[in-house]
DNA sequence: AATAGACTCAACCGCAGTAAT
DNA sequence: CATTACTGCGGTTGAGTCTAT
């Protein structure tokens, strides 16, 4: 014989959306008891609810430790990075961002980081740049995107980046293309990847840092390049959409207690519009040679996570942990400098 | 104004590991 | 040791909302 059954007859207990009323009853009864047995809590606070069902209110929304509302840049460089690291296991990543539920940051994942990443040609599974047809959509969205984006006298002039703050997306976006199309090059045409001709440059920590990123193990976050068009203060970025998203973007707002019961709520429920572009993260990693290794971490999980929680402490949530590599651009100049160099011009601008 | 499609996210479902009997 | 409930977790669903036509 074992333990007493979890509801004693769950065909007769309410489903579905919580009223205000529940809410109410769950939490003043949690207050004043505290945390038990999820079994014997609905009955106790007058529930018609099963105790399953309270738990997952209580762990997901009315919890007074949530942090609701959009997720900060620096967050969702941590989802990324702790996805890359960990996959799918919500808990853990949520383990790392205070006030965050696993059923919260999952969804995020669903529906805007997993998007982003797609958008931008890097495999939300694996972190890896995708290397199947899709890959080609992605090119002609980003070629637009670059053109919309502005010429520039020399797309590959880190000093017109340094100066230009507003093309450094741009920069990042050819650097994209280029890496993109290059993998489609050595996917198709193995002895290319032989050839030390045809090579990326290294985007290394300091053009990085310089472009105003975040950088961190090779992978650069254009959200923190600095746009003057882009007006956070405001809530929205006049600027064009690095990558695409959807149409648009709905304020984060309880619509159904945001006014009800607002006491209910003392955690920072956000009822502010969260329009900061919806797309504007993204990851590039230190390209080698032909190669194009990973955004993945390879070494051991536990010092990878470790590696993250040391720094989510630092000032800027990352410290910069990619490789330096003197003279990057080298093979550019080379590149750029030859007989070619109109094409790729042309090609880019 | 109506409506179809897209998007978001709270809530549910089912599985696996753990604990109690 | 076997059985069964409890708990936590990840995948999925569907109602509500927004946008485009």
């Amino acid at each position: 014989m074992g333990r007493a059954p979890c509801c004693d007859d769950i065909s007769e207990l309410k489903k579905g959306p919580w009223t205000p009323e529940e809410d109410e009853l769950l939490v003043s009864y949690i207050q004043k008891h505290g945390l038990g047995s999820w079994r014997a809590l609905p009955k106790a606070a007058g529930l018609n609810r099963c105790g399953k069902s309270c738990r997952l209110r209580w762990t997901n929304y009315l919890r007074p430790d949530i942090k609701r509302g959009c997720f900060t840049e620096e967050e969702e460089d941590m989802i990324i990075k702790l996805h890359s690291v960990l996959g799918n296991k919500w808990s853990r990543i949520a383990a790392h961002l205070p006030g965050r539920t696993d059923n919260e940051i999952k969804n995020y994942w669903n529906t805007h980081l997993r998007k982003k990443l797609l958008q931008m040609g890097i495999d939300p599974v694996t972190h890896k740049p995708r290397n199947d047809l899709n890959l080609l959509a992605n090119l002609s969205q980003l070629l637009s995107t670059t053109q919309n984006l502005g010429p520039m006298m020399n797309p590959w002039d880190i000093n017109n980046a340094l100066r230009i703050q507003p093309n450094a997306a741009a920069e990042v976006a050819k650097l994209q293309v280029l890496q993109n199309i290059f993998q489609i090059l050595n996917t198709n045409n193995p002895s290319l990847s032989s050839s030390s001709s045809l090579s990326l440059p290294n985007m290394d920590q300091t053009m990085a840092l310089n472009l105003g990123s975040s950088y961190s193990n090779g992978m650069v976050n254009i959200n923190n390049i600095s746009n003057p068009m882009c007006s956070t203060s405001q809530g929205f970025c006049h600027a064009p959409n690095f990558a695409v998203g959807p149409s648009h973007q709905q304020p984060i707002v309880d619509h159904k207690y945001d006014t009800n019961t607002p006491e209910l709520y003392n955690s920072s429920l956000d009822t502010n519009n969260c329009n900061k572009s919806l797309s504007s993260t993204t990851t590039y990693e230190t390209l080698d040679e032909n190669k194009l290794p990973s955004l993945v971490n390879i070494s051991p999980e536990v010092s990878t996570v470790n590696q993250i929680e040391s720094n989510t402490n630092s000032t800027n949530g990352f410290s910069a942990l990619g490789p330096t590599t003197d003279g990057f651009f080298e093979g550019w100049d080379k590149l750029l400098d030859d007989g070619n160099s109109d094409f790729w011009k042309q090609f880019i601008n």
